[in-house]
DNA sequence: GGTAAACCCGTACCTGGGTACCGGATGCAA
DNA sequence: TTGCATCCGGTACCCAGGTACGGGTTTACC
């Protein structure tokens, strides 16, 4: 019953409408019914997806892995959580963790530099003083950054 | 003496060929005097001023930081340090420490979410006991994504 | 002097997550 | 039925920080 339009579901979800149709084209979002002139007609249940969507990115999921999620909850074929929900938010805590450690490795870098006085970074990279490790410093590879 | 062509400086400082002509055009990097036949020379201090970039990147400054960063060093004019390396170091600091904070609060929700045993996304947003906050969620703001 | 590697410049493309613009079609109410 | 808000699809653009390509020089070594 009651189905919504695009502009109703984005609203309520707190989402550019522009959104909807581009999580629709990448998977996110299914495809709804249409009216007969073509306008999407969305069922309630849109808007709970949308604010799941949301809340991962705010987890720090990427929009693919999120696809994943939702894929792997819809048709939950396996009873084996091989890469379901459970495992994905302990692979994606440790991406967390890892971030937060280079980031205070950055930070101390940092603290440092503030302590130590410096000025001009290109005279400090000539002197053996300067506590800015110019070859070094955790790396971050390429892993999903995390928001 | 001994002027660098532009594949021994990028090799010597770990960096692309294309990088050093983007960081040209960027303003990063001086514009290096040239062979008769339009080929670039560097001299050795370029190589300096490369590490210096990638080591203030790799503190989170973005690229249009680091170039003011390098600007305010190279004509020191003001004795003032309004926008000198140490203010501007303190800044970054803050703005790393804010992310740090952001980041475990997505750590400690990511764990509650495990620790509650979430199977589907979904399904768990349609019950109250889900630990995953649905709309809130520190929002982290358009503060500059320190890396 | 020949030839292969390196270099030149300009331009296009990449990732990720959207946002904006356009001309035309629909929906809904008075 | 008219008028205005909304929606449609397609395409282009935005951010940052590069990377790749192509066609044409230049350099360096034998």
């Amino acid at each position: 019953m009651s189905a919504l339009r695009s502009s109703e579901v984005a609203a309520a979800a707190g989402v550019n409408l522009q959104t909807l149709r581009y999580y629709e084209r990448r998977g996110l979002l299914a495809e709804p019914d249409r009216s007969l002139g073509g306008h999407r007609m969305y069922p309630p249940e849109a808007v709970t997806v949308l604010r799941v969507i949301k809340a991962a990115q705010r987890l720090g999921f990427t929009l693919e892995e999120i696809t994943d999620l939702l894929e792997s909850g819809r048709h939950r074929h396996g009873r084996a959580a091989d890469a379901g929900l459970q495992a994905r938010a302990q692979a994606k805590l440790a991406e967390v963790e890892a971030k937060i450690s280079d980031l205070r490795i950055i930070a101390d870098t940092l603290r440092a530099a503030v302590d130590a006085g410096c000025d001009d970074l290109v005279t400090c990279a000539a002197q053996p003083c300067c506590p800015i490790p110019f070859a070094t410093i955790a790396t971050a590879g390429p892993d999903a950054d995390p928001r």
